[in-house]
Formats: C-alpha cells, sequence, structure tokens
DNA sequence: AATAAAACGAACTAATATAAACATATGGAG
DNA sequence: CTCCATATGTTTATATTAGTTCGTTTTATT
C-alpha cells in the first residue's frame, strides 16, 4: 500500500468528487483508487456516520443540509441575477488601494462576494451576512462593523457600530438602498439601518455609489436616510421608465447599467 | 544528530508540502528527511497539537477551517455532541438580566445557540459565526464586536474590536480556549484572537466561565491568553486523568461536568 | 413472478501503522 | 567535567486498515 493514498485523503477526495458531482459510485471509486470494494464501501460507511454523504446501492449521494440561513437566502433568491450584475458591475468601479464603506443588504452583500479575490481593496461594512458567505480564500481586507445584530437583515446596527466609523476616512462609499426617489431621497424599511446608512454617507468624503435594482427606483419606505443630492453614482439593472433617467442626471447622478 | 535539519526546519517544511499536498504521508516524510518513522509521527503529534494539521492514520490531513470547524475533520464528530452539551449546560448557568462577554469558536458558539431563546440575557461578542447561525426567532440580544473579519475563525479582531469592549461592563465572561493548562494557563493559536480574549478577561468583573472539551486540557498551542488563576469556572465534558481535577480544584477552579 | 447479475456485509487473514517504554546520543548550563 | 533536557532511534505489543471469501440482499430484466 505503500504507493497509495491514506484513508483521511481517500475520504478527502470522495468528498471533492461527491461535491461537484452530486453522487458518487462504489465501482468508480474503486477504478480511481485501486483499491477493494468494501474499502470504500468501509469509506463511504464512515462518512455517511459522520453526516457527509447519504449512502445508496452502488455508492453514495451528496447530503444537502440546511443552514439557519433560509430567511436570508430566500430573500435573495428573489432578482438574484440582477443583484448579481449590479454586483459585478459595482464591484469593477472598486479600484486597488481604496477603502470602501458598504452598508447592509443583499444587493451589497453581491458587491462584497464580488470584490473577494481583491487583495488591495478595504471594505468596513455592517453587513454580516455577507462576511460569512465570503469564500475560504478570499484575499479581502474586511473589517466589521460592531453593534446590535438584526438577524431580519444580516446586519449591525447601532451606537457601538457607529464609534468605529468615526475613525475611518474611505474613499467611497457603496449604498444599498430600499427605495429611491427625487423628493424623499433615499428609504430604508428600518430607521437604525437608515441611521447607520446615513451615519456612512456622511462621513465619506469621495463617491457615493448607489446600488439598486429597478424595483427600488421611484419608490419610498419607512424611513429617511438620506438626500438624493449627496449620491454620485447609481448602479442599477434596468432603466426604468423613459423619463426617470433625465431627472436623475439633472440631479447630477450618473446611472451605470448593469445589464449591457 | 548527524542528520541535517533541526526540528523546526523540519516541522516547517511538513507544513509547506501539506499546504500544497493537502496531506503527508509518515512513509514520504521518512524517506524524504532521512529519520525514523517515531520522529515523524512525533512531529506530526506536535504540529497537531498546534492546530496547524489533524493527525490521521498514515500521515496528516490539512485543516481547512470554515467558521471555526474544520471541514474535512475526520475525528471531530464526537466533539460536536460534546460541544452541544457544553454549550447547554453553560447556558443554564447564565441568569436573565446578565450581560456576558463571549469570544470566537465553535463551542462557545453552542453556547450562544442555547441562548438563543433567552429574552433577557445580553451577549456581547466577536464571534460572527454564532450569530449567523441563530434560528430567525431567536429572542436574544446580541451585540457583535466589530473589527477585522477572519474567514477561518469565523471571527473578528484587532483595534476597532478592542474599542468597544470598554464602554461594556459584562456580569460575566464566557471564553472558549484552544489550550488549557495549570502552567500556561489558557493558549490559542491565533495571537489575535488572543489578545481579544485577553482584552475580555480582563475587563470583566465577575466569574470567567472557561468552556473546552477534555481535549483541550493540558494541552498547550502557541499563544498565551491569560493564566489561569482568573478562571473561577470551567465546564467540560468528561473529567480527564485522575490527578487533574484536585489540581484545578487547588486553583480555585470549579469543574462543572456537562455529561452527567 | 422468476431469475440473473450486481452489490452488500460479516468474518477472517495479512500487512501496515501506532503508541509506549526504553535506550542512546547531543549540546549546553552549572 | 558532570548533569540535565532535548531529540532521536529501537523494540514490542496493540490497533487500524485492506484484501478475500462466501452467503445474503437488492436491483434489474425478462
Amino acid at each position: 500500500m505503500s504507493n497509495n493514498l491514506i484513508p483521511a485523503k481517500r475520504h478527502k477526495k470522495i468528498l471533492e468528487i461527491l461535491s461537484s458531482e452530486g453522487s458518487v459510485r462504489v465501482d468508480d471509486l474503486t477504478q480511481l483508487f485501486l483499491v477493494s470494494d468494501m474499502t470504500i464501501r468501509r469509506d463511504l460507511d464512515i462518512l455517511e456516520k459522520k453526516g457527509r454523504l447519504e449512502r445508496t446501492h452502488g455508492g453514495a449521494i451528496k447530503i444537502h443540509y440546511v443552514m439557519g440561513e433560509s430567511l436570508y437566502s430566500e430573500k435573495n433568491q428573489a432578482n438574484r441575477s440582477s443583484k448579481e450584475a449590479i454586483g459585478r458591475k459595482t464591484a469593477q468601479l472598486i479600484e486597488d488601494g481604496e477603502t470602501v464603506f458598504i452598508n447592509g443588504g443583499s444587493t451589497t452583500r453581491q458587491v462584497i462576494l464580488h470584490l473577494a479575490y481583491r487583495k488591495e481593496v478595504h471594505v468596513v461594512t455592517n453587513n454580516i451576512a455577507a462576511a460569512l458567505s465570503l469564500p475560504e480564500d478570499s484575499d479581502l481586507d474586511l473589517i466589521l462593523v460592531g453593534g446590535q445584530f438584526r438577524r431580519q437583515s444580516g446586519c449591525t446596527v447601532g451606537d457601538f457600530a457607529l464609534r468605529v466609523l468615526d475613525e475611518i476616512m474611505p474613499t467611497r462609499a457603496v449604498i444599498g438602498a430600499d427605495g429611491i426617489s427625487l423628493k424623499s431621497g433615499i428609504t430604508s424599511p428600518n430607521p437604525q439601518e437608515a441611521a447607520l446608512t446615513r451615519w456612512m454617507i456622511e462621513r465619506t468624503r469621495g463617491q457615493i455609489i448607489l446600488v439598486a435594482d429597478y424595483k427600488k427606483i421611484a419608490r419610498v419606505t419607512s424611513f429617511f436616510t438620506s438626500p438624493l443630492d449627496l449620491v454620485d453614482i447609481l448602479v442599477t439593472d434596468q432603466i426604468p421608465d423613459t423619463n426617470v433617467c433625465p431627472d436623475f442626471e439633472e440631479a447630477g447622478i450618473k446611472i451605470i447599467p448593469a445589464l449591457s
């Protein structure tokens, strides 16, 4: 057995194959590893006992275990591709060496996800959910803003959060909004999140980049966050109505479409 | 010592191979370094104690930490239920109205999970991974400590983190440790996490509750965190060796078994 | 439903890895 | 120089792992 793998490595490989293929067959594995079928069966039994897979006749299948993230991920299902596109586009706007404020929300989370492998970018955010969804090998320097945790939105809010922000001078801010309107400005469904977002916007010397899908435009939610004239760029998926676009540009906001 | 490499150098090389290959075999290493198999085994055991790899039959595999828990772990299944029991027991010790510091790690995460439905408990923690694994309808008031996010352990560290802690006066602290020893005190595999844990311990007026499964006892990892005499209670799964127990109690530490 | 082929699990054996105890060498510190 | 701690090698009993055989169960096919 000197030319073979140690059991642990074999187990690891089996799990890798399983995670990409969805299932494995005993037969295939005996040929891959050049070991007997009993060895593979024993391997699969061990992994099943650990809850890493589910044994079937002839092989095993991937186990689908849902984390306690269901609420957040359900919410994320909607508009996922729009948000993904907005996230990608916005991430491209950020240059190496920048320090950016990013607030909570599922759209900004996509921005953070697309910054995962940028070594020279510093992100300061209260978007806790985004932190945990980064890939393991992410290079991003991520500074989390502390504070009271709101499970509903996956971000922190409150006094403690604000304090840290005073000491950071970001080059830009990426702000996700729940409602955007020329008259009412940026609005949020939660007063505390509104307060933190406002704080971020006020402390940013550089550009304010607003990210929102078209459904958020011309919409007003409960809590005022900031007037629109502080915003420089709006990254969105599709330009909604004919006449909204010139209105925004009159207000000094450059609209960048993410789908093109 | 007629051989070329000093142990430290060998250890470094082993870790290099491990990080590129994902696993190492005792056999290969004996041939590479021209030392006996026992030497290699001892090397691997040392590195395992430091948390740099996981020992397996025939060699060792790389630890791949995801949110404080090793993903491909060969041994951890047993520990899961231990941690769960420790978490449950510790949560029972916390009374309504308390404000507790809790540090990072998968054991303390279990404590937080068991506090999920306690309306009158305030938890201040850098354990980001725990925040998102709370159930949606959790009643717990959870204040997250900001700072630089460490993906490997799922917690925050650094200067920003420390600042917030100064303003909170907790009634108790629940501290997870990676190594506990009468001589060396509490030790951690990461210097920054050690610093934050120390800060928490020093700022706590009330009891310090240490949580750790028996494997952590009489074990020393790389970075000193705190002496043991600040600790009041140790919650663990099983009392390890015959004579450790009286030693701890002489040191003024009450041992509470979680499995009973 | 009957049957053949494949997959399975238990039991046994052989090979290999491991831990513990003991022995030896090396290089300072006193 | 001796003594001590560290590092390594050796021996041996034990534990783990892998291959084989064989009777049984499951699956697929007619």
